[in-house]
DNA sequence: GAGTGGTCTAGACCACGTC
DNA sequence: ACGTGGTCTAGACCACTCG
């Protein structure tokens, strides 16, 4: 670290203040770069710097071309509790929504047909969809569902658990999980919908879920906002 | 997405070709920041960006002032298995060693006293270790020990597995823990034992271990380089 | 001492969101 | 139409590493 100046020592401490102090509040938009680089007397590329490292931090957000804002406290997620997203986030207080972006239908791509134990050219079901908290989109989801073991499951609300969809049309129950987690880029398709630069820094889950019968049934890959969570595990 | 020019996508794109067909292998260096804004007829702060977005994918690793060098392949840590490090690092076939950095004894505070469930002004032995992968210093740790549980610990050899000592000298099993996965910036004494840039980004892990009496024992923090971990759960 | 990345200035234009 | 962040140029000096 610079010892010397550090132009962005300042801007910093002063932003980490104002969150900490509850001036500036979650979900708050915080001045422009273009202001905050006259106010501090500083150009717009060290101000971009400086917001960059509270971002890594967790402190603060960006919306693509739209502004930064205060991150909200992060979720606790426990990937070994059978609970439900919309569960967990009433939990902790918070609000959730889950919106469907899209349904396609097509052949297991080889990643996938290896995810899932199946020999290529099975047909599966890969299921789009954003998630909220307390009105911001955290979490794109997609889940892929071996298309035979769930049949007509496309007529119904996909906006709801599939968990819970899973256990009552089709007598399907989660027996266990398997879990990837992975701190990597977002990629175009997931940027677009959380509204983050494409190669921004998500955290990456993958899971495979089997049944009562030990049977694989779906794949999930989910992408968070990096500050929006943090991994809890209890054991 | 600038879907204009994007002067960052052929340097990119080339990198990542060179890379995946190993024409730069894992853990060598890459051109130099100043090379390569010539090579592609670029500024150094696009080049920068470039490479800044490929170190967020965790195809590559900088070195604070050494330069910019190619990640290995991410090392697969479940949390849940009773295993140890060294133990670990070995049944990937790839090569460990841990680094004593040295030992402080103090009262627990506030944060740590919380953690472990005890009154303040308990007094803690804190163990700093730096951990390499072959060859490359990934992950810093701070174990948080309660001092009366571990008479005369500071006389052993705690470059050693931690987990082995405790069975070995105290009879204690680690029979659960808890654990927080949290993506964050690095604090300055860790950054500076991982050669990263204080603020940079890593994966913070908060470990708290449980003996067979369901006695805390100690507490753990563990800083991992981004690119050199994936956290994989099976159960 | 030469080379590296880290940081900074002082501008510019672009793509997109919002109104 | 205007304001936002995203990207870019063309330099500069500093702190540190390494031989």
């Amino acid at each position: 670290m610079g010892v010397a100046k550090d132009v962005s020592k300042d801007i910093k401490a002063v932003l980490r203040d104002q969150i900490s102090g509850k001036l500036l509040l979650p979900l708050q938009k915080i001045p422009s770069e273009r202001e905050l680089s006259e106010l501090f007397s500083i150009t717009r590329i060290s101000v971009k710097s400086a917001l960059d490292s509270l971002e890594v931090e967790g402190l603060i957000y960006r919306e693509d071309r739209r502004g930064w804002f205060v991150s909200p406290p992060r979720i606790k997620y426990n990937p070994l509790s059978r609970c439900h997203f919309h569960q967990m986030i009433r939990d902790q207080q918070r609000t959730a929504k889950t919106q469907l972006l899209g349904v396609k239908s097509m052949m297991a791509p080889s990643i996938i047909a290896t995810l899932l134990a199946l020999s290529e050219l099975t047909p599966i079901h890969v299921i789009e969809r954003l998630r909220y908290i307390d009105g911001r989109a955290v979490l794109f989801v997609e889940n892929c569902l071996i298309s035979h073991c769930f049949p007509d499951i496309l007529s119904e609300d996909l906006a709801q658990s599939l968990t819970i969809l899973y256990a009552t049309k089709y007598g399907f129950k989660t027996n266990r999980s398997n879990f990837e987690f992975i701190p990597t880029a977002a990629p175009e398709h997931v940027a677009q919908a959380l509204n983050i630069r494409t190669g921004q820094q998500v955290l990456k889950i993958c899971r495979v879920n089997y049944n009562q019968h030990n049977d694989i049934i779906d794949c999930e890959f989910e992408y968070w906002r990096t500050d929006a969570v943090m991994i809890s595990i209890n054991n």
